[in-house]
RNA sequence: GUGCGUGUAGCUCAGUGGGAGAGCACCACCUUGACACGGUGGGGGUCGUAGGUUCAAUCCCUACCACGCACACCA
């Protein structure tokens, strides 16, 4: 295979736009994101959600599809028969509304082209404009089997759509029913309550007077709705409330209409609000619909689909045809009239909201067809209950519990075009033939009813129907593939909590019912991403960041990382801050540099992955082979533990703060040019591998220009921390070098002298080889008496010497020794105590005394060399 | 209303029952054999408030306050 076309030369500064695109084309070219399935090797299948077909990509996918990347590429280099398997949603009320309104562009009406006419067009729409973000998941890097690629109206899945229907059916889960929905006017169709907003509004609450018949009574109720009393068939009290009990089982007259109606008694009723007596509209109010179910109420409907009243089952007055806040006006300004308006008053409550088109929803009476969801519910309520199925963060679980614990029967009819028809046929007569195809159902037909006509039920399935096959139906169900043999239950799911219900519980639902298993075993519920004030990215607040402008500036890799270096274990959201990317970018250069630094060793680098024998290595060479280690260990736990901000974080540390920070400096000292190529090029070739994951790109293409095995890092092994050698000893040594560099630096600062420059310093007697090597490449040993600065190192260096002049150590001393002051008098006061000494772990007293003898030891030096200097301590 | 989450440096966030941290921003200095998308040093916080437990609380417990979110049939 022919590795990715590359310069010789690298470039001062990483170019991101030269490197991601090509590396991207050469991968998908060489199939590595594809894979089949594997018996003898461990899977890893994390099935994508799909995204809408008229989706784009944004920031959620960054902290939603990211760690799904992540996961895949590093359970591939760990070996397992790794899939990430995509796929997009025809998302019907989005797909149908976008095409809508194209076609209204150009002055075409949807009825006119008919039913096929339309859902040709929606086809045709999915295959060329829709599907854009399967190109931008590109550009991020996302690498799903695209091979297997999948839409939820494809024939396959259509089928398991049309199977699953047939089979709830004849189970008697699926019903068809007149039951209050959720009807959205503006989109026309219905909506389940899990796709339904509440928001606060501003509103009324007006007071009526329902008086009796003979006039020798009257009742008030309230109410936000005046214009829904054109259907209302009772009145109730709470059965308690003293005030109306002699008023129950007797009639009141409905105003403007005349209409007579009883006033019942039911315990829904709250007492204290408004009057204690509410209208009942059964046909438009889901309480009033289960008041008007207890009392065998009478539910006309006086609404249409546009919300406009109608009378055509009941006398609504004049106001027939009217749009229903039109109707709200004209109606207060006749119940006014009429006198029997009694209060208004301004009024702040909760109105439901379709989430998709923003209307205000109503409450409907209506025929449709319904999944009866608590014998679903049951096994998938015990499936999490007993571990089966876990989620990280463990909290979103009794989300899905409470859900589960309180469900209603799912309404899956919708009045669209675009999505699974029905597979329902009606004879004349109305008998109902459920078949999983047309051909079938004329067999039933024939055979039970004769050979009648049959007409299909135009409507079309919940899109979230299909979406809850989709771990199943990806992999060819219900036919037995190898796929769901292998990959079926996936391993992980990684979506936002917003749709645990929509989606997470269907598919566990739909999977544990079809299969008799969960559907995956671990849900990670990723943070959703908000602004930098904590506010929600929108069109209309202006606020909304396009990742594709972010790959644009920074790329890719950085926008990765970026993002991932936000997100915290238990987070439920990231305020995103674009810096992130923009360090991200650095932290790229920083790399590439490094990597430019090792190419230019005159001694070159070895071609052979091996490391000098041990007892060659120096004390920074173990030093940094023991960090690689540790990091090595840290990323690994931290990816099996979905902590991908601390996984990001511990890679980066280790790049910048100890391979370039330190080891990189320490290679330049002729002490370690010996052994410096070999490990050099060892651990970044580890480093590259820990980073391919959250930055591929960057990774391969540095991973490609060092000495490497294979043809791609993707398909390299993850680093082995059994194959890093430790030496703690050394390692500690190292970093007391590291101390005493630091020291010397802070004591040149403060002494203004150039960083470049090497004081003399005076050392203790007792300093370590190591340390003594460490301070002499910075600084030369001094003789003669110079004014002496005593500090006090981290790794017990103490007295250190720098030659300088008096004057400006006194403000640094003065400093000192105040907080050194306050450090003994803190340690002191502690080991004063008794109880402290007497009730506190042996260690921990010991570690105070240890303390409190060098902060003492300290304050004397400094003490001393203020005396000194003319100084009275 | 019920439940969940969050309050730590100017900003975004780590963290720990025993000497308060990172990045960015800010200040000063530095073109030291890769990197100014860099390096070095520095200033800056009564760890939301009030109690409690403990020898010891930023951390554990309780209450309160503020913010965010999810559920909920007060019309």
């Amino acid at each position: 295979m022919a590795s990715p076309q590359k310069s010789t030369e690298l470039p001062k500064t990483y170019d991101p736009k030269a490197v991601e695109p090509r590396l991207y084309e050469f991968w998908e070219r060489s199939g590595f994101f594809h894979e089949d399935p594997d018996p003898a090797r461990p899977p890893f299948i994390i099935p994508m959600p799909p995204p809408n077909v008229t989706g784009r990509a944004h920031l959620g996918h960054g902290s939603t599809y990211t760690p799904q990347d992540v996961l895949t590429r590093y359970h591939r280099m760990l070996g397992d028969n790794a899939d990430w398997l995509p796929g997009l949603d025809h998302a019907a009320i989005a797909t149908e509304s976008v095409l809508v309104r194209e076609l209204a562009a150009q002055g075409i009406a949807r009825d006119s082209l008919g039913r096929d006419g339309f859902v040709e067009r929606a086809w045709e729409w999915s295959r060329t404009t829709g599907g854009t973000i399967e190109a931008q998941f590109r550009t991020l890097g996302f690498g799903p089997d695209w091979q297997r690629s999948r839409f939820t109206m494809d024939d396959g899945l259509s089928a398991a759509v049309r199977k699953v229907f047939a089979a709830l059916y004849r189970e008697g889960l699926i019903y068809r029913g007149k039951r209050l929905i959720n009807w959205d006017p503006k989109g026309k169709t219905t909506v389940s309550d899990a796709e339904i907003d509440h928001v606060e509004r501003d509103a009324h609450l007006w007071h009526i007077r329902y008086p009796s018949k003979d006039g020798s009574f009257a009742i008030e109720i309230a109410t936000t709705r005046p214009e829904t009393m054109l259907g209302d068939t009772a009145i109730a009290v709470h059965p308690d409330d003293e005030r109306y009990t002699a008023l129950i089982g007797k009639r009141v007259v409905l105003p403007l209409i005349g209409r007579e109606i009883p006033i019942v008694a039911d315990a829904a009723v709250e007492r204290d609000f408004g009057t204690g007596a509410v209208k009942v509209t059964p046909a438009h109010d889901p309480t009033d619909y289960e008041i008007g179910l207890r009392h065998t109420l009478p539910m006309p409907t006086i609404m249409d689909a546009d919300a406009r009243i109608s009378d055509a089952e009941i006398d609504v007055g004049p106001y027939a045809g009217l749009d229903r806040y039109e109707a709200r006006k004209r109606i207060v300004d006749d119940l006014r009239a009429a006198g029997v308006l009694i209060k208004e008053e301004a009024y702040r409550h909760s109105v439901s909201v379709s989430e998709r088109s923003g209307e205000v929803i109503e409450p409907l009476l209506s025929l449709q067809w319904f999944v009866t969801m608590k014998p679903l519910a049951e096994p998938a309520l015990q499936a999490y209950r007993d571990g089966r199925l876990r989620f990280v963060p463990e909290r979103y679980g009794r989300t899905y519990e409470q859900w589960l614990e309180n469900i209603r029967d799912w309404n899956i009819s919708r009045q669209l075009w675009w999505g699974h028809q029905l597979p329902v046929w009606y004879t004349p007569t109305g008998d109902v033939v459920v078949a999983e195809t047309e051909e079938e159902a004329r067999e039933i037909a024939r055979a039970r009813y004769g050979s009648a006509p049959l007409t299909r039920d135009p409507d079309t399935l919940d899109t979230w129907f299909s979406s809850g096959l989709w771990p199943f139906s990806i992999l060819g169900w219900p036919e037995q593939t190898l796929e769901l043999q292998c990959w079926y239950p996936a391993q992980v799911l990684i979506t936002g909590w917003e749709i645990i219900f929509l989606w997470v519980a269907r598919m566990v639902m739909l999977g544990m019912h079809f299969l008799g298993t969960v559907p995956f075993g671990t849900v990670f519920i990723a943070p959703l991403v908000f602004d930098a004030q904590g506010r929600k990215m929108s069109k209309s607040l202006g606020n909304a960041i396009d990742p594709m402008d972010l790959v644009d500036r920074y790329g890719a890799d950085a926008f990765r990382m970026g993002i991932l270096r936000q997100m915290r274990l238990e987070g439920q959201e990231i305020r995103f801050q674009e810096s992130r990317c923009e360090e991200a970018r650095n932290f790229n250069n920083k790399i590439w540099n490094a990597t430019r630094y090792m190419l230019s060793l005159p001694e070159g680098l070895p071609r052979a992955m091996t490391l000098p024998k041990s007892a060659d290595l120096t004390v920074a060479d173990k030093w940094i082979l023991t960090r690689l280690h540790d990091t090595i260990v840290a990323v690994s736990d931290h990816f099996d533990g979905f902590d991908f901000g601390n996984a990001a974080d511990a890679i980066w540390r280790f790049v910048w703060y100890e391979f370039c920070d330190w080891y990189v400096e320490a290679t330049k000292v002729p002490e370690n040019h010996g052994t410096r190529a070999a490990v050099l090029s060892f651990v970044w070739n580890n480093a590259m591998r820990l980073l391919q994951p959250i930055a591929p790109f960057i990774s391969e293409e540095v991973w490609l220009a060092l000495p490497h095995d294979g043809v791609t890092i993707m398909t390299a092994t993850w680093p082995d921390r059994l194959e890093v050698r430790v030496d703690r000893e050394a390692a500690a040594a190292f970093e007391t070098q590291m101390a005493a560099s630091e020291e010397i630096r802070r004591q040149k600062a403060a002494l203004e002298l150039p960083l470049s420059s090497r004081p003399a310093t005076r050392v203790p007697g007792d300093l370590s080889q190591a340390a003594l090597g460490a301070i002499s490449t910075y600084s030369p040993p001094i003789s003669g008496s110079t004014i002496q600065i005593d500090v006090n190192l981290r790794g017990g260096i103490s007295g250190i010497a720098v030659e300088a002049p008096a004057t400006l150590l006194l403000e640094r001393y003065r400093k000192d020794a105040v907080r050194l002051r306050r450090e003994v008098e803190r340690s002191e006061k502690t080991l004063a105590n008794r109880d402290f000494t007497a009730k506190a772990a042996p260690n921990v007293v010991a570690k105070e005394r240890e303390k409190l003898e060098g902060y003492r030891n300290e304050l004397a030096r400094v003490e001393k060399a203020l005396a000194a200097m003319g100084e009275t301590a």
